[in-house]
DNA sequence: CTGTTAGCGCGTTCAC
DNA sequence: GTGAACGCGCTAACAG
């Protein structure tokens, strides 16, 4: 059985089919009661529902929000993506999804299909910097947000953590507790704008606080590297109160498996983490985080897009910055 | 600047719009290789790309899966949906995402938008008991394929874990680390075929084995009722060495907390659950684990999807129940 | 091999 | 209030 058409409705209804178009649009106070009546019941009978494709095609209008993840599996993400689903379906849109595992090629290709779709907006949370691609869009007057991460030469709004204020609690944390030399532990930043930011703007705090401080650039291949250069930086600081600070999920969940692999005691050297994850109250003493308002920096994100679709519906958002929430829990207790 | 449509690129490329559709189309090879260049290139220099919508509209065909997630948060939930997303790119297909929140209200939403465009197929990962619905679809032809969960009196492959051989497995490595009784605990089964299923096939199969045995619910609420229950089963059970089996996930992060609050000791107490999770090993002495092959469960899902929607091009999976692994941790370890 | 014609399901002028 | 006619961008017959 085909799914039933407006002709079909309109048959049923003994009316036009103009009539049954308006029912369903945003003309429904035009049509008598009776009208209405005799639409809603074959509709119902019928099973009726409006082809969004058809309708899209006219006006112009795919009620379709694209969105491409980076890496779809990373906990912070899928809190975000979380909020963006939320926001879309609150604003009647729905989500054209894809994940790019952090793979421009995939990327690319996700663009462009993103683009057959019509899509009406685009959330992105790049992984390499398809600034083509995005130009295409903003020339097509698509608008684009971006999430957590910028891309070079796009100008778009960004969402995400005021990494600066981030970096700062975290630095003020170690310190109030007591600690005097800092490592800040982060995946390869190549591909991601924040890493960078973060990485750069803990060396220049760090260095402003006159903080014994060095990085560490945690590669997944070559773990044996990583665990020397942790056991280094304690041996080096070995009269000072040492603490690592991680740049995101993932990099405290490596420096945790270092620390137990080193047999280091969570506390005595401390051990802090931007992004709060599940785990982090049940590896005891617990580890304090940052923790992000992902379902926030989600909505807004959507709020940022509709207020580009819609100007005068829907209000452009104040901060697209914003600031974490500290969490304390024994990791940063000597 | 609009995008440009296929009668301008035909305009620019002196052909008629059909070869310029054949072209975009499988029909490529039935241009002359002059006529080709000179489509291409038109196409590059207006940087065009058909309209998948209007595709859709014609043939049918809108290239189109829906997914529909219960908790989008949920880690396995997410493991999932990658390998989903990445076997509907493989075939060329684009998803459309939808999370209920376990939230049947929200689930009807969202299937009707799906309906409206015009998915080709369904994945679902059920809420509540969308019969209603999901009959509708099938009725008009759409296939859907059970993610993990059933659904009552709709006749859907389901592709899943093998709920028997997992509890099985759990109770043979249980016994076979020398615990004798054990305690289920599991979230409230009612929305999910496999929290009962599990739960029910525990039962039996304990006794059977004759074992000492008994179930707790979960409930978010009431943190202290649990507690006691936990409490109370250690205590009924002095004389034997205790394990837990936690149903899912969500399940064990929850006994984990209780474990800790009553100060059991990891292994003395054994704790074991299904699902892997990144912190699983990292809770000391870590936590023995039933690992789901996610990204298999997934991928199978979407080929068994795309045999129905093309029966010739597409075999179909052998197997839809998967067997999880067996990660030894030393949470079950006396 | 290539162009012509006719819809796909719907929204939108326009008249009535 | 209501209905007839046109076109959105594209593909599928059908010619040539």
């Amino acid at each position: 059985m085909r799914r039933s058409t407006i002709l079909e409705v309109a048959h049923l209804a003994s009316v036009s089919k103009t009539s049954v178009s308006r029912y369903f649009g945003d003309e429904r106070a035009r049509l008598s009661p009776a009208l209405q009546a005799r639409i809603a019941q074959a509709a119902h009978t019928l099973g009726y529902q409006p082809n969004q494709m058809a309708r899209g095609l006219k006006g112009g209008r795919s009620k379709l929000v694209g969105m491409l993840v980076a890496d779809i599996r990373n906990p912070f993400s899928v809190a975000i993506t979380h909020g963006v689903e939320q926001a879309c379906r609150q604003y009647g849109y729905s989500l054209l999804i894809g994940n790019t595992d952090n793979d421009p090629e995939q990327e690319r290709q996700h663009l462009a299909v993103l683009g057959a779709y019509q899509v009406e907006g685009l959330v992105i949370n790049a992984a390499g910097s398809p600034e083509r691609q995005l130009h295409t869009f903003i020339h097509q007057g698509t608008p684009i947000v971006l999430l957590d991460r910028e891309v070079n030469h796009v100008d778009a709004a960004v969402v995400g953590l005021d990494n600066h204020q981030a970096v700062d609690m975290a630095l003020d944390h170690l310190a109030e507790q007591g600690y005097q030399a800092v490592l800040y532990a982060s995946e390869t930043p190549e591909q991601s704008s924040t890493r960078q930011l973060r990485l750069a703007y803990f060396n220049q705090s760090a260095k402003q606080r006159a903080l014994s401080h060095s990085t560490l650039l945690l590669t997944p291949s070559d773990d044996t590297a990583t665990l020397k250069a942790l056991d280094h930086f304690i041996a080096d600081h070995k009269h000072l109160p040492c603490a690592v600070l991680c740049g995101n999920g993932n990099a405290t969940l490596s420096v945790t498996r270092l620390f137990q692999q080193l047999g280091l005691s969570l506390g005595k050297v401390g051990l802090m983490g931007i992004d709060e994850l599940d785990w982090c109250s049940l590896v005891l003493p617990g580890i304090t985080t940052l923790a992000q308002p992902t379902d926030a920096i989600g909505q807004t994100a959507i709020h940022c897009l509709m207020h580009q679709i819609a100007p005068h519906t829907t209000p452009m958002p104040t901060d697209l910055s914003f600031a974490p929430t500290l969490i304390k829990r024994g990791s940063t207790h000597q």
